[in-house]
RNA sequence: GCGCCCGUAGCUCAGCUGGAUAGAGCAACGGCCUUCUAAGCCGUGGGUCAUAGGUUCGAGUCCUAUCGGGCGCGCCA
């Protein structure tokens, strides 16, 4: 059900039978006020432009031509031409019957389902996870759930950092490391932040240390057994690392979705061949380049983009181009999804002209890189810890458990120890995500421990708490989620729930459309608000509450409930029954 | 130098294809627990939407310039 589609489907046939173009805009949105209905169109006041007419005439003429009296009790013109839309609540009860059996909610058939193959998380195996890689991840993941709740086939690719330069120092490290007989996990590679700074230190400091590195990199990629030994020896437990962060974020990937760039390495001198023969890539200055006109600055002077170094070797822009053709034509993707950081929009900008001129993206794939912004200090400055590192993610985690079992402690009291530990993990990871999935992909945002570990206001708890509030009720009342009863929407607060719970695939579809799960977040809070405000206007299991009215409130209870539930699920936060 | 992103309340942020009197949370202040979990609810105060022009019936949203911040621009990823 989007109730936006069929006003706006409605608006479009009454603007055909006016004369007006079929792509004219109907302009449907949400209504800014009460006191405005629930939706509003305001194409009509575009379209007496075109029409060179009175626009109040106009929305007349669209008013008299919709017929909207099944789903509206009022449609009203005001000001310069707004139309009003007011449902009736028995259209919205009647919407509503079915979507507590409905795994799918209110949510309507997807008509085309499409391939969309999605690239996000991928750390760099040469370092620990930070907090830096948490908003690809989350928001990566949280993209991916909701492509595949609306029935869409969806290809995740965490495109690890397993190929660079920085691997044959490790590597000559690592060699180092276990000749002294030092134990793998325990010791050499605990802490991957202080192995790969030993290692630097080794290549500035130390005499033949920096040879034996490159040396090593080019005996790596070219498939030495020695090398490729150690080095998946130091990838194996690289990976390790990242797993246990996934698992205790609810990431959905696994093993089985990691297509690191290593795994392109055969497919980057054929794909440089192929862009010498079609003329796109000439040697200048002993590298091999493209030039993109397409990018060319004021004076003309192109976009150059290096897709073979001076000596032969690949680089990252080569291995993306061999990530386009794999993903367009071995994985038949309809659509690519990449979530990176947006200090990389313009290499992907040319990554997507030079793929779509080397015939390695097929024409209809769409090719959407989604950037987000610097992570930024509370002076506003790029992101540095007083030592002037990174935060580890493992260890922010760790903290937001730590943080939310206090909290619980004092406040749950009449839960077992092992109850509070698992809602402290729940309340402290979700307020995590929360934090991060709530703001908007495109911005750069200040990292901050306390905004981060809040508990209070607009954060994960707050949704939970909501939760546990109608399992409260259901649980009282005896009833569960197969529990069916006529509804009828009464006061304000259960009318205004009802429109909420029918916005979410006009939501989900926002979501998919640019990426942007913060749009989620925003819809289940207001939601959760409105549940609350619902929860202390209108009673349900106290005196007096008529049995049909308090089985309809029971009703809009579950159908909100299965609705949070769903929702959170989808940004990866979990819920409980009791907090 | 050129290019990309950003600038909204004291702070952190929403604001969907341009729409009516710009919204939340935090912080501040005032109410509400013998009645479905007070991690909550109800209310008050707080804004020249960086600045100056322009397009439009209508601009936080589009265009131009300026200021401020971040980032990128040939052999790192």
């Amino acid at each position: 059900m989007n109730i936006k589609e069929l006003l706006s489907a409605k608006t479009q046939a009454a603007m055909v039978a006016l004369g007006l173009p079929a792509d004219t805009n109907t302009a449907v949105t949400i209504s800014t006020k009460v006191e405005f209905g629930d939706y509003q169109i305001n194409g009509a006041m575009a379209a007496a432009k075109l029409l060179k007419t009175n626009p109040r005439a106009l929305a007349e003429q669209l008013v008299q031509q919709l017929d909207l009296a099944d789903m509206a009790e009022k449609v009203e013109i005001a000001g310069p031409g707004f139309i009003n839309v007011t449902l009736r609540k028995d259209w919205l009860a009647a919407q509503l019957v079915g979507a507590s059996q409905n795994p799918r909610l209110t949510l309507s058939a997807n008509p085309a389902p499409q391939t969309v193959v999605v690239d996000y998380s991928a750390p760099n195996l040469a370092k620990e996870m930070h907090v830096g890689h948490l908003r690809s991840t989350i928001i990566g993941d949280a993209v991916v759930r909701c492509l595949e709740f609306w029935g869409d086939k969806v290809i995740r690719q965490n495109h690890m950092g397993d190929w660079g330069t920085q691997f044959g120092m490790l590597i000559a490290h690592l060699e180092d490391k276990l000749a002294a007989g030092i134990d793998l996990e325990q010791v050499a590679l605990a802490d991957l932040e202080d192995f790969y700074r030993e290692a630097k230190k080794r290549f500035d400091d130390e005499a033949g240390f920096a040879d034996k590195s490159r040396d090593y990199v080019v005996k790596l990629q070219s498939g030495d057994a020695h090398c490729q030994k150690l080095w998946q020896l130091f990838i194996d437990t690289s990976i390790k690392h990242s797993d246990e962060v996934y698992k205790t974020l609810k990431v959905t990937l696994g093993h089985e979705h990691i297509k690191p760039e290593s795994a392109y390495n055969a497919m980057l001198q054929p794909i440089v061949d192929g862009l010498k023969q079609q003329g796109l890539a000439v040697e200048s200055e002993g590298a091999l380049v493209v030039f993109l006109q397409e990018l060319a600055d004021k004076e003309g002077n192109p976009s150059p983009f290096i897709v073979q170094k001076t000596g032969g070797g690949f680089l990252y822009a080569t291995t993306d181009l061999a990530a386009c053709q794999y993903r367009s034509f071995d994985l038949a993707a309809d659509r690519i999804v990449i979530f990176t950081d947006a200090r990389q929009a313009l290499h992907f900008k040319q990554v997507e002209l030079v793929a779509r001129k080397a015939g390695l993206l097929k024409d209809h794939v769409a090719y959407d890189h989604c950037p987000f912004g610097t992570m930024m200090g509370e002076d506003g400055k790029p992101f540095k810890t007083r030592t002037g590192g990174t935060v580890k993610l493992a260890e922010l985690l760790e903290e937001a458990v730590v943080r939310a079992k206090a909290v619980v402690e004092q406040k749950s009291t009449d839960l077992s120890a092992e109850e509070m530990a698992e809602v402290a993990r729940k309340v402290g990871i979700g307020a995590v995500k929360f934090a991060d999935l709530s703001k908007n992909r495109t911005s750069d945002y200040v990292f901050s421990w306390d905004a981060m570990l809040s508990f209070e206001g607009a954060t994960a708890p707050y949704l939970q708490y909501a939760y546990t509030r109608v399992s409260g009720i259901l649980r009282r009342a005896g009833i569960n989620e197969s529990f069916v009863a006529p509804l009828q929407l009464v006061e304000e607060q259960e009318k205004q729930l009802a429109v909420k719970l029918l916005r979410l695939e006009e939501t989900l579809q926002a979501v998919m459309k640019d990426a942007v799960p913060n749009l989620l977040c925003n819809y289940l809070y207001e939601l959760s608000s409105q549940f609350m405000s619902f929860y202390e206007a209108c009673p349900i299991l106290k005196e007096g509450i008529e049995p049909d009215l308090k089985n309809s409130r029971l009703m809009l209870s579950i159908l909100v409930a299965s609705t949070l539930k769903q929702g959170l699920d989808l940004l990866g936060i979990e819920v409980m029954e009791r907090m």
